[in-house]
DNA sequence: CAGTCGGCTGCAAAGGTTTGCAGCCGAAGA
DNA sequence: TCTTCGGCTGCAAACCTTTGCAGCCGACTG
């Protein structure tokens, strides 16, 4: 039922040939057919088969973006983001969901190579050398982790928790704790890092407390050891944890922020719209998308795969840029000054 | 550099076919020969190249869900819950974001169609007439409309419209509002006319204002237009309006639930974490994802559209299921007894 | 011993496209 | 008039797989 490019050829008169070239190679072909052909292939609503075009030049037009959990607020704006900017640049996108699960992470990229062009990686479970191994067989680019010699797009958290935690010691606060993230997270150890330094710095103390799920759950259920610990400041892994953390508080009897003052990570779309309206960290994930998507492309324009194209050749390690993007402490109604010494934050 | 079945072939002496048969009809092939090819198969990291499959057999094992907007929370569980049942399947899923815009749906589709076995179209923005039109090229289930003729998953929003009017005539309202989705929504009429009906029946007086953007945003503006309109209870079309107004009647001084109630559609995530948390009628929105997946999939397992397939014999109506899902309305804080009659929620 | 049958395998066409190569035609140059 | 050349177009191979058909072989039946 689909014209194919036969149908084409047989309703202007010409080769398949030229119909093929009126498509992929315009300037080839003269005027006066290309615009027979065209109104032919518009007729009979011809669009080229683009499995077949895979199957001979080698690129599929589809690239894979797989994240750990596509309701995790964090990844719907880059997904949304690399969705967009593919799409611009005539290209598909395979969305896939590991649940958290390394594994599943693993057989989704092998699942999908040979269906892509390349594949993001986004905040990643798996192991670097895991990582390096599946790039070699399909092109990757990995946001939120940096890993050697492959080309990545992070977002700076190190100087996002060190202006959380100046912020904080600017509000006076010097018991301070960190809700880590989840293990394995590149994320979490770079804002272990930076916090650490930065309340060495202030003088402060820092409590770590994790690694947790990253979770609204993850965070209401660390309220109680917040608590105990009689820190008056938390930094929190990202935007969820903190909320979540913040009710677990309420329900216990503590405020924030005037009796803990708490941040959170990402920016999310939720912060905005809580009560109190959370001060966070804002990362530039729709930017992280764009900027990982042009990567991908710009890399597999480098590297012809033609029909017969071999693997890379020896030294043949490209360029492989690594991208850090900025990011911005955005200060709203969840921090506060320090409370007053010898209040234990129970109110009375 | 990728192995393709006659490297396999060579490998393990047998002809290709015998290689294609351990794959895709194993019990044709002796054991033996069977365990050799997959041993052979393993070592090379052989794995069969789903385009060339494609080309052939006429299936090719991809999805394509086409959403308005992936950043808008609602979708984000059915993606995931659509992607997670698709992969269980075996197969992959192209995720596409139209922006709201009715043109780049119909492109989409128009782009995907040789590319998927099926487009899953998720509260589309395109006419029917359209979309009729566009399930002729490939097969379409449409969730959240209905359209004659064409598979559809539904939510029974006229009945959560229905008891969330209810729900208010009991708590003494007797002054309504509906704030209206956008135009062309199905689900809009759907509320509309259930809420109509509902209200009538009980006695109250519902006002209708709209059609507005589904967003925080469009909720927010009509804040004024509400605490004018002197309604003590509001209906919006969806959670994120449902915030949206609760934050705009906050800032001119309203306080919900106390001088007006507010109930949303959808239950995203975000509804149990605003302050009050918010009273809404919960859409199955992940169940909708996976039964739609499941519609599409039989729909096109009985569709033999084998290589040489032709379109759809004449009188080939298929049995079009339409499925509704149930709705559920969640009590939470954003919902009170109607303010004593004399006060006007100015506070005084 | 001839014939039949079943299980397994090989053969080759087909699916829709791209692309290097060769050929055609007309025009320009000698 | 004969070459040369450039601009278009046709030819056919190639990409990787599936699948109907036919052939092989050994065993069983009569």
């Amino acid at each position: 039922m689909p014209a194919t490019i036969r149908d084409v050829a047989r309703a202007s008169g010409v080769h398949i040939s030229t119909v093929s070239r009126t498509f992929s190679a315009p300037h080839l072909v003269n005027p006066e057919t290309r615009v027979r052909v065209l109104a032919c292939a518009e007729d009979l609503g011809y669009r080229p088969n683009r499995a077949a075009r895979a199957l001979i030049t080698g690129r599929t037009h589809n690239i894979g973006l797989i994240v750990a959990d596509i309701a995790n607020p964090f990844f719907p704006p880059l997904i949304k983001a690399a969705e967009g900017q593919a799409r611009h640049r005539d290209y598909h996108v395979f969305v896939a969901d590991t649940n958290e699960d390394p594994v599943a992470e693993e057989d989704l990229v092998h699942a999908l190579a040979k269906q892509v062009d390349g594949v993001l990686l986004c905040s990643p479970r798996m192991s670097n050398s895991l990582i390096e191994q599946v790039s070699r067989e399909v092109p990757v680019v990995v946001i939120n982790r940096q890993v050697a010699g492959l080309p990545c797009v992070m977002m700076d958290v190190g100087q996002g928790a060190r202006a959380a935690i100046e912020h904080l010691l600017g509000l006076g606060h010097r018991r301070i704790a960190l809700l880590g993230g989840p293990r394995g997270s590149w994320t979490a150890r770079e804002m272990r890092r930076a916090a650490t330094a930065a309340a060495r710095g202030g003088g402060a103390e820092l409590t770590i407390l994790g690694p947790n799920q990253p979770t609204e759950t993850g965070g209401g259920a660390l309220a109680e050891q917040v608590r105990r610990s009689g820190v008056t400041a938390v930094l929190a892994y990202n935007d969820l944890m903190a909320i979540g953390l913040i009710e677990g508080l309420d329900a216990i009897g503590a405020r924030v922020p005037h009796d803990v003052s708490v941040v959170g990570v990402d920016d999310i779309a939720l912060s905005r719209l809580t009560r109190p309206k959370l001060t966070t960290v804002a990362t530039p994930t729709a930017a992280a998308g764009r900027t990982a998507v042009d990567m991908l492309l710009q890399l597999d324009s480098d590297a012809p795969r033609g029909a017969r194209g071999r693997g890379p050749a020896a030294g043949d390690r490209r360029t492989t840029a690594q991208v850090m993007l900025q990011t911005e402490l955005v200060v709203r109604d969840s921090t506060g000054p320090v409370p007053a010494p010898g209040r234990d934050g129970t109110g009375a």
